[in-house]
DNA sequence: GGCCTGACTTTAG
DNA sequence: GCTAAAGCCAGGC
């Protein structure tokens, strides 16, 4: 494994654009571990770079909100993405085939 | 160096 | 179609 496994995840999840979003099992693909998706959800969790690192544009490989420790929750998360323009299909999914980032 | 935890994903019932 | 359980990867103690 290399070290710089988080960095890449969250060089990654830097890069996605606004209005988009990726899933935990693209970004782990992209940071070199098609199976860390569980690593990925647990740097976004520690998220040392917060406002350098939109973990709220990350969601599930089917595009539902999990987890988000953060203020407000998951619903808070969902407000914030729909702001920028995400697209929902439901409550608390996202409709990946309009605003899942593709690098 | 080894064990436990965790913001996930996938397969089976 | 939905719910439950098992598995995989990296970080922290």
């Amino acid at each position: 494994m290399e070290p710089k496994f988080t960095q890449k995840v969250y060089k990654i999840t830097n890069q996605i654009p606004k209005g988009k979003v990726a899933t935990y099992k693209q970004i782990a693909t992209l940071a070199g571990s098609p199976g860390a998706s569980r690593a990925v959800g647990m740097c976004m969790k520690m998220n040392p770079n917060a406002p350098h690192t939109p973990c709220h544009r990350v969601v599930a490989s089917d595009g539902a909100l999990y987890g988000y420790s953060g203020n407000g929750g998951i619903i808070k998360k969902k407000k914030m993405l729909k702001d920028e323009g995400v697209a929902f299909v439901d409550k608390t999914t996202v409709d990946l085939l309009t605003s899942q980032w593709k690098p």
